[in-house]
DNA sequence: TTATGTGAACTGCTTCACAGCA
DNA sequence: TGCTGTGAAGCAGTTCACATAA
């Protein structure tokens, strides 16, 4: 290609890639742990489960990290990776949905290192609101409102308030709520996780919005409604279970439910 | 085209494709609640937030299920694709770990419908096992091994017990579980569910192979060594996390940690 | 007309195989 | 000699575009 020779970190990194480097930093902590200095791809990709090729050629679209003959340098790599991965920042998150999966999210490592930092608690629930979970208390959604933003103007429209109703399927979309008025996204808005049944998912993810939060991770089984620039990633815990018995399925396991289908609704 | 026309019932069924059908049918059944009869691959595409294309190929997978001009029949299709996930079959499930994330796994609809059935919930630590979620009874982890299925000859082998040891990756498997002998697997070993500390998960999922568990859903950040022939599966809760702040760390969110900010680290 | 079902093109991801370098 | 870095081939998944059928 002529004079076109652009720096491998500002390439296009495929999404497959973004989901390994966890994987990656996770095993590199560990060997690091454990008095390592220097990794070939090929113990990477066995303890990653992967295949060698593909880890050489993940670390290649951020630059060249090893050294042929050697492999990598375990420390250097580590912190190519935290880097990338932004886990040298700060990222302020805030939970919505205090049951069962928000406490395991607000107490498990990963929501707590990487640079990822729990700055709020919400729920409805006036059994959970005004405890506390690990060092924070638990606040009732209605105070999500004052996370607006300082880059939030404050004419903007109170955060429509429905609290918690199970929020039947909105037909008409919220009307694009923030619409991008003025504010660059300077501040660092927290990262809101939803952790809710799913008939309150929509309606926490706009009060999310209105509170100047542009990334959402979605634990509920629903897909969310945003305006464009919010950044949504969805959780769902069974679908892998599910996917899980559709294999078991055609390798011929599962006793068929005594042999009636059940009828499936209009029957 | 030569006579072998095969049922489009048998061929293979791309991943991506598998992981999608949970999404489908949870639309299908809201769309039937709310009195839907017929729907079209581009409705379906909206509320999935996919291409309407990829609905129809999706589906064209397994049979033609629609009707040109009109659409499909959301109930046919319902059951169409529960039977394709296996969700008219009964899949026993035991769960090991029950902290938060148990708790929320064993009460979780998505973990009690589908035809799954929690039959064994585990743990091992004194303050929780006993007590009861849901309308079961925590026990010990070391009633795990009665789990063994009829299948397993009283012969085998008791469990190889190594506690918590990096589980050299076994060069010989467990002699091939559940030969094609005699016992074809007609009775259904439940699907393990890890949902421990990444610390205990493979001696978990050690325990769990040798009581004839041969599907494991691992939710711990750990990549697990088994037997060929074992499925798994894995979900990390903050994997997702790290790629989002990798995606807003490339669109230039986050605070640099040093300078302002509370430190971030131990505060 | 309307919406499915699908070949074909396309994009993205993985794996191979080997040149290049310590 | 050993292991990285990477073109090129291969495979998987997505999207287009249109023939087909109700």
């Amino acid at each position: 290609m002529p004079g076109e020779r652009r720096s491998p970190r500002s390439r296009r990194i495929p999404e497959a890639t973004v989901v390994r480097l966890p994987v990656y930093q996770r095993i590199l902590a560990e060997l690091l742990r454990a008095g390592t200095t220097t990794v070939s791809s090929e113990e990477l990709a066995d303890r990653a489960g992967v295949n060698a090729a593909k880890v050489r050629k993940d670390f290649s679209l951020f630059g060249s990290f090893g050294t042929r003959g050697t492999g990598y340098d375990a420390a250097f790599l580590a912190a190519q990776i935290e880097h990338a991965l932004g886990a040298d920042r700060d990222w302020p998150v805030v939970i919505v949905g205090m049951g069962n999966l928000g406490h395991a999210l607000a107490n498990s490592d990963g929501f707590r290192s990487h640079g990822f930092r729990v700055v709020g608690l919400y729920d409805v629930s006036p059994s959970v609101v005004g405890t506390s979970v690990g060092e924070r208390t638990v606040q009732h959604l209605d105070e999500l409102a004052a996370l607006h933003t300082a880059a939030t103007p404050p004419a903007a429209p109170p955060a429509t308030p429905r609290s918690a109703q199970p929020a039947a399927p909105p037909s008409t979309p919220p009307s694009a709520p923030s619409a991008p008025s003025a504010a660059p996204p300077a501040s660092p808005a927290p990262i809101g996780v939803i952790a809710t049944p799913a008939s309150a998912a929509q309606s926490v993810a706009d009060l999310l919005v209105a509170a100047g939060t542009d990334a959402i991770l979605n634990f509920a089984p629903t897909v969310l409604v945003v305006p464009p620039g919010v950044l949504v990633r969805n959780v769902d815990l069974s679908i892998e279970l599910q996917a899980m018995s559709f294999f078991l399925a055609r390798r011929g396991g599962g006793s068929s439910r005594h042999d009636l289908r059940t009828g499936a609704g209009t029957s």
